[in-house]
DNA sequence: TTGTACGCGTTATCAA
DNA sequence: TTGATAACGCGTACAA
């Protein structure tokens, strides 16, 4: 009997032994009773959850953690919050998340290399049961994910994947998608079809090249190397790309443009727009991704629906089953696409 | 030495004691060593580091918050993640949290209730340093966020707030900027001005409400009951909402519409568009919060820009300050808006 | 400057 | 069915 005892006996917050104490039973039995094992009496049980709720007791999940070894907790890592395909992904996640009874710790890369070891590192210190990533664009060591991996920690990646690291990676197929727009471009007659293509760090700017080349080799045409252009994931890049490109003599121009994906796309429009060309009959153009802004913009986009809800959700059941020994890890979940044909590739 | 000590030690996890063992020192000095306390010998606090690195140290959070009561982690709770403007402030929460060294647990209420009651109690049990709420639609009760409060926990409320109840609350000032933009159409000669109202029991469709009555009384014009209809937060609702206005006879029709949220003017808008009549010609319309359509639509929306990402700043350093104690609970912040002038309104 | 003992609140384990 | 004890891995307080 200490007096810090009795002093902080009063204001003492109720932890599952306060409760024992009210009941005169231990605090184990507590414990088992709000964990709904079977070998409490009906009669205890009862008596236990009456009592949890006049005294307004939560259970403390750290310390429920520290001792099991487990948080039910998810780290997941985004390379931007505000392109609107990371929420619809994160929207699926969280639903996935919740019914399985985990929760989510978000951090974004802000495309930023270090930042992201940071916030795998903290997320590691925070002790996640696995972890939800998608990667920066200046990544380009993975040494960081396989000792992650190494060290007991699953990761899933999504969207922009890497392989073979033994990991789960979930994404829609990147080379066979750009594969479909460039065949949708040649199918229509078009010839000289330019790329702005992804940065070459990135698992899917390289998947898109070569869905791009192949579609072109397939028809038998040569890649003209002149024709593609490094533009990034943005707008900027692919306005920046795209007035380079209008630089060619007239009969040197493409007719055609496959853009890395949609924002890139539209800054591809607004430079042609500028040059006062017009979309599709001087240059057709098609991108990926489905932004929301693709169909309303004044010459409706062309371009690939990747399900973004459902890539979340696929993706944080493929971890949740790993973390649970459900399902062994390095698994390649592919998530079907859908191409979108509006006014922007002329053939409508 | 009992045997479950020998037979753990090959494969035991390393912790601050395994790392202080290989060093021949306490864990305690590998603990302040890493903490960058000042009273550890500069060679010692080397050989720490070192040796964390080599080990591939990495303290445990969860222990550590156990003990310091503390979990440098904030509770999100939205009640939608893909509308634009969530993942925007969730942005702003993020850099806010990450330069202040907290991370963020992530969950939505789906505009549901018992899942928002849900996600707080679940929350409080993973011992979030704070809350930051935006409330769902359907809540009506208060008395969860008191108990909340009570026990502790502070709570910042950010875009739909609870006032006085002992919680900061960051939002623009709603019914300024509905009367802003009322008056705006008043002021270019509309007379009878319809208001796509948002849900009662939220407070930004109230206030949104409010400064619309303020502006047509300061007109001296009367407030018409027949013009005022329920639309919700969403399209759908705005689409209803207008095609019930469109049934009154031509001379009864509004010359203007007032609309809750830039969706729900987009449903409007849509519905006005259907019966043949021409935004602005036939009848105008103006919406809040500078949804990213807003400016690509057929007719650009006249709107409130409402910063989100300061929102989501503002809210999280004003959390932050509380739970530091830098800072009294139950301010009441007020961000700063713009009226972005488009075609919609007829005045351009 | 460094180490020891103990507490944070829960659960596993073994004994009753 | 229930209870006592010892972890889980860290930090505080005090002693050395």
């Amino acid at each position: 009997m200490s007096k810090s005892r009795n002093s902080a006996k009063a204001s003492r917050r109720i932890t599952a032994e306060v409760i024992a104490a009210k009941l005169g039973i231990s605090a184990m039995t507590v414990s088992r009773a709000l964990n709904g094992r079977p070998n409490v009496l009906k009669k205890t049980r009862d008596r236990v959850l009456a009592a949890a709720k006049k005294y307004g007791y939560t259970p403390n999940h750290i310390a429920r953690s520290l001792a099991l070894r487990r948080t039910e907790t998810i780290g997941v890592v985004v390379p931007e919050i505000s392109h609107s395909f990371f929420p619809e992904v994160i929207r699926g996640i969280e639903d996935a998340a919740y019914s399985a009874g985990y929760h989510l710790i978000l951090t974004h890369s802000a495309e930023d290399d270090s930042r992201e070891k940071d916030a795998i590192m903290t997320l590691q210190s925070k002790r996640v049961d696995g972890l939800l990533i998608s990667t920066a664009q200046t990544v380009t060591d993975h040494s960081g994910y396989k000792e992650t991996i190494a060290q007991g920690v699953p990761i899933v990646f999504f969207d922009r994947v890497v392989q073979n690291i033994g990991a789960t990676c979930v994404s829609i197929d990147d080379e066979e998608c750009c594969a479909i727009v460039t065949e949708h471009l040649l199918g229509h007659g078009y010839k000289a079809i330019s790329h702005r293509r992804g940065p070459r760090t990135v698992s899917i700017g390289k998947a898109r090249m070569k869905g791009y080349q192949r579609a072109l080799s397939r028809h038998g045409l040569a890649v003209r190397r002149d024709l593609i252009v490094q533009s990034g994931f943005h707008e900027k890049g692919g306005y920046l790309a795209m007035e380079k490109l209008l630089q060619l003599p007239a009969h040197e121009r493409p007719d055609a443009v496959v853009a890395v994906n949609d924002p890139a796309a539209f800054g591809a429009m607004k430079a042609i727009q500028e040059h006062r060309l017009r979309i599709p009959q001087d240059i057709a153009i098609v991108g990926m991704s489905d932004d929301v802004r693709a169909e309303l913009v004044v010459s409706p986009l062309t371009t690939i629906k990747q399900p973004a809800y459902e890539i979340g959700k696929a993706a944080a059941e493929a971890l949740i089953a790993v973390i649970e020994g459900k399902e062994d890890p390095g698994r390649k979940i592919i998530v079907q696409t859908e191409l979108m044909i509006r006014k922007s590739c002329g053939c409508l």
